[in-house]
DNA sequence: CCCTCCGGGGATAATTTTATCCCCTGTATG
DNA sequence: CATACAGGGGATAAAATTATCCCCGGAGGG
């Protein structure tokens, strides 16, 4: 893993939480392992704007604060599932606040986005 | 501002979400506000791990999001207070929650972080 | 005159995060 | 044999975000 050279503020609970949840498709991943979309090739189909690769290195660092759980079955073909730890599970009313209010104001925001581009005309 | 390459997913609630609380400093900024702490200079102090100029680029983001609001005294020396819109408020409860996630869990996080390297010895 | 404070930002570097590319084991199916 | 599926990851590039450096105007106090 990338090793930081900026130290992180240890001491600041917002930090913390951002070095778990700030990760571009660590939500995306929560959410969908808490709906029981738990299987690395079930979860590139969910989200298929990333990569295999890029959502391995996401869950590994998920496994890595222990907010989900990698469970393994040796055979052939190989099958793994994740599934959220009791730690994940309270993450679950934070991200669905975040998921929500961003759905309210998703129009809004849009606007915004699409506005500093088409600015230009 | 700097133009992104890659598209984010306009129709997902979690990337709008993360588009305005996902900078370094946002939710310190957000934080401080709330709390009354809404000059240049005094969120520089409140968060002097980071720069003026990256905390000036971090507020100009939420401005243009319409989170916070700029009022500009045209004053020797010159007077700025940022505050919340409403739009802003409705953020707290999201900001309280990452925080309060982020403290209960903190010495857990901590804990991992500081592993990652003294497992060397 | 020098230093401090208030506010600001251009230019550029460094860091960090994501993406891309390609290869791997092994089974099954056309 | 080729392709698809299940799982995985090294190497490297690109993108995105943060940091650093230094300068600006103008007022005020030693």
């Amino acid at each position: 893993m990338y090793e930081k050279k900026i130290p992180l503020p240890l001491e600041c609970g917002l930090a913390m939480t951002r070095e778990i949840l700030g990760g571009k498709w660590k939500p995306n991943l929560l959410f969908a392992i808490s709906q029981g979309i738990n299987r690395p090739s079930q979860l590139h189909r969910a989200i298929p704007q990333s990569t295999k690769r890029v959502l391995n290195l996401q869950l590994k660092e998920l496994e890595e604060f222990e907010v989900i759980e990698k469970k393994i079955y040796h055979q052939l073909p190989p099958k793994v599932e994740y599934r959220l730890t009791e730690r994940g599970e309270t993450l679950m009313p934070l991200l669905s606040q975040m998921n929500e209010w961003g759905e309210e104001n998703r129009p809004f925001i849009k606007r915004v986005i699409l506005n500093r581009t088409k600015v230009l005309d």
